[in-house]
DNA sequence: CGATCATATTCGCTAATGCGAATACGTTGA
DNA sequence: TCAACGTATTCGCATTAGCGAATATGATCG
């Protein structure tokens, strides 16, 4: 596994190339994050989000938690110190962007009051992550 | 033309998904390079070479000069600010790696002595960039 | 003009990607 | 054990990307 070392940067350039997939780590930057806040706050199907986690998960960029009926998705360290770098630059100049500065206020907003999201009847709260990358 | 601004990022990240065009980018990295320099160094056909350098170009990340029968690319920075930066890490980082530190070595050295190399004959020097983002 | 050189584009072809729809899986609670 | 729920996967399809081979374009020089 993981065979190939120097390339592993296109790897995760394809996987940063996709608005779907841009969006779901913008949200998980600096907490985990439940699917089910995913489909409310990007308001898209249920599969693809999870067929974009899916992508994310094979190259190595996030992770999964099950708990109980809920899976919980956070951030992880690329394995090449390159790929750290280049993944927190991406983030960091994506969150200065308009709409996924929304984004991220209306995680925010679902999570002070999932009572007023029909879709997030007692779902989890994301926690916030001690590194924050 | 150019509707979306938001979402040139992920523009960015797929031309940046490609091992040959970040090979491109790192041997421009600093220098105007002719496409027979790209062809001897990347030991690949003219053709694939000269697609990848339009791919870049559509994507606003090179621009071309002519010089008689001689093309010639360098990078230009991108329009948004945010995908400077992310374009600037990415040939830091990329240029840390064993391939593509080989690829310039090579470049150099054609640059040096490009009566070595039978098919560079004649060909004009890459020049070097004021601005060496 | 015609030949030659450097570069660009087109043409099939194959493989990869993204999507909606449908379905499968794993957990919980009655 | 069965139903309900959250999530994951499969299927079929349309779009896109990347490639080698062949050909076109544009500039130079005789």
């Amino acid at each position: 596994m993981a065979a190939q070392k120097s390339y592993s940067l296109e790897q995760l350039f394809r996987a940063l190339a996709d608005s779907t997939r841009l969006r779901l780590l913008n949200l998980m930057n600096g907490r985990e994050v439940c699917v089910c806040y995913f489909v409310e706050i990007l308001k898209t199907s249920q599969p693809k989000i999870s067929r974009h986690l899916a992508y994310l998960r094979r190259a190595g960029i996030v992770a999964a938690r099950r708990d109980g009926k809920w899976m919980h998705y956070r951030l992880v360290p690329p394995p090449s110190h390159a790929g750290g770098e280049i993944l927190e630059q991406a983030l960091h100049a994506v969150g200065k962007d308009k709409r996924f500065k929304a984004d991220r206020e209306r995680l925010k907003l679902a999570c002070c009051r999932p009572q007023s999201f029909v879709s997030l009847q007692g779902a989890p709260q994301p926690l916030h992550l001690a590194n924050s990358e």
